[in-house]
RNA sequence: GGAGAGAUGGCUGAGCGGUCGAAAGCGCCGCAUUGCUAAUGCGGUGUGGGGGUUAAACCCCACCUCGGGUUCGAAUCCCGAUCUCUCCGCCA
């Protein structure tokens, strides 16, 4: 949400800043019921004040004994017409601040000016593309050549957009969240919160989520809950309508949960294998600071992103998003985007974003330092998102043999230092293999996984 | 699922038709005092909106969980919703 003295007084700046995204955020129209609405309101508290004043007037005239039969009578022929004021006010209330809620946020000064991908700038590249002396896989082949990966049978269960993985591939996923949380708790000062999956609207609207993208919500109709398409929605409404003292600024929240999106926009886009999934888990890193440390935090939240996937040694490249192409509630966002060889694409598994005071407005998350109060800056990104994080290893890892070499870095949470193909496997019965063990086949048993061991 | 209790300012907690935006305490800010730390005394200290001002001062309206109602007048009475807590039952 903008603030409203903002746009009375700079209606230009913002129509500028709502057509650089490619939204008319209806200002002339809101513009209109501001106007009508100061002056309904200034009328209405004329007649309150009136009547106040009659009201204290009858009060001290009885506490005496006096007759207040004139000032009863003007009060009461005050009545009517309040009435009609109030309701008036509330309904242009109410339209207005619909509208508010569904304009857009205004970027920042730094951010180019565009409307399509293309005009994405990339603010940073690091590492190196591996190179193959055969041709790379995608990860849905590797991870059935793990037989760990299971896509028909997490459409038996749930349909399409969901994966099922078993043994070696669940416990690198796990071992990976494990990773991070460790990473961003011990290192980088971020307060680990396990959060609720499940949300009342308002959260959702705090956010900014709502209503622009109710398609995209799962929703619980009996309970008039939504499932999370973010844990930025918990860890954002941890302060909600709280004013917090100043020098608890910045805090810095992560949290691990899984997201729900029902990718209405996208349907049979990126239909193989995990990029694109209406359940998956993330790592999620949310600050709420102050404005003039936004944008330090949010370079800040970059590092700490980027920390990740330098650490596990991954190719990827950070994006500037142009106006066009960033989120709506956002002033300014890095995309950070993998490479993958096997899909020979760049995924994202990062969306780092300030807000300014646009969520904390909408929220009412406010902080107040030497007697004033503010609202507080917001910003989150993911730290990171995991299926596209598993893909990257996948990926950028695989060998020859179809085995994946398991990044140094895991290695004390738990995986083993390759995965390799298990054998054996019955179908299409789904048998579930000793996560990482090496186990040798028994006779007899139809359950055999043999995870090969080989040095890198 | 059944029964009950409650929701007041940054926090604790009084008030239960009229000078109540709300006692008191804590916290916070300022001043005074004080070898240091601590303590003490005095004063101040809510939020949003509209008007006003170069900026203030100032004026007005609203806000005691939220939404309705009764009344000249509601934190206070009535109805509804939400949330929290306690007990019983059921259950991971």
């Amino acid at each position: 949400m903008l603030d409203p003295a903002f746009i009375r007084k700079f209606p230009d700046v913002v129509r500028k800043g709502f057509a650089d995204k490619g939204e008319s955020g209806e200002l002339d129209w809101y513009l209109q019921l501001d106007k009508d609405h100061r002056a309904v309101l200034t009328e209405k508290e004329q007649v309150a004040a009136r009547q106040n004043q009659l009201s204290k007037l009858i009060g001290m005239k009885t506490g005496k004994g006096e007759d207040s039969t004139p000032e009863r009578a003007e009060a009461d022929g005050l009545k009517a017409a309040l009435k009609l004021l109030e309701e008036r006010d509330s309904v242009l209330k109410q339209d207005k601040l619909r509208i508010q809620m569904r304009m857009p946020n205004l970027a920042a000064d730094d951010v180019p000016v565009g409307k399509t991908p293309e005009d994405n700038t990339v603010a940073a590249t690091w590492g190196e593309k591996p190179t193959f002396d055969f041709t790379p896989k995608p990860h849905w082949e590797i991870g059935a050549g793990l037989g760990a990966f299971h896509a028909e049978t997490a459409g038996k269960i749930s349909g399409a957009g969901f994966s099922l993985m078993t043994g070696p591939l669940a416990q690198l996923e796990r071992a990976l969240w494990n990773y991070m949380l460790d990473l961003h708790t011990r290192e980088h000062g971020y307060t680990e919160v396990a959060v609720p999956y499940m949300v009342k609207e308002h959260a959702l609207e705090g956010c900014g989520q709502l209503p622009k993208f109710e398609p995209e919500m799962y929703r619980m109709k009996d309970d008039d809950l939504f499932l999370i398409p973010t844990a930025e929605v918990p860890l954002t409404n941890i302060h909600r309508q709280e004013i917090l003292a100043g020098e608890r600024l910045p805090i810095r929240y992560c949290a691990f949960s899984p997201c729900f999106r029902r990718e209405a926009g996208a349907a049979g886009r990126d239909t193989r294998g995990l990029i694109r999934m209406h359940q998956f888990h993330k790592v999620e890193l949310m600050v709420y600071t102050t404005p003039e440390d936004g944008d330090a935090e949010q370079m800040r939240i970059r590092t700490n992103a980027e920390a990740v996937l330098r650490n596990l040694k991954l190719p990827y490249r950070v994006l500037l998003l142009c106006t066009g192409d960033m989120s709506v509630n956002s002033r300014r966002t890095w995309d950070l985007e993998l490479w993958a060889p096997g899909v020979g694409a760049w995924l994202e598994v990062s969306s780092i974003s300030t807000f300014g005071d646009f969520q904390a407005r909408r929220s009412g998350i406010r902080f107040k330092r030497a007697g004033k109060t503010e609202y507080v800056h917001t910003l989150n990104g993911s730290g990171v998102a995991l299926p596209r994080l598993v893909i990257a290893i996948l990926e950028n890892y695989q060998r020859a043999d179809g085995s994946v070499v398991v990044p140094d870095v895991l290695r004390p949470c738990g995986p083993p230092a390759a995965l390799g193909p298990l054998r054996g496997l019955m179908k299409p019965t789904l048998r579930v293999p000793p996560c990482g063990q090496l186990r040798r086949s028994r006779p007899g048993r139809c359950v055999v996984a043999r995870t090969r061991f080989e040095s890198a």
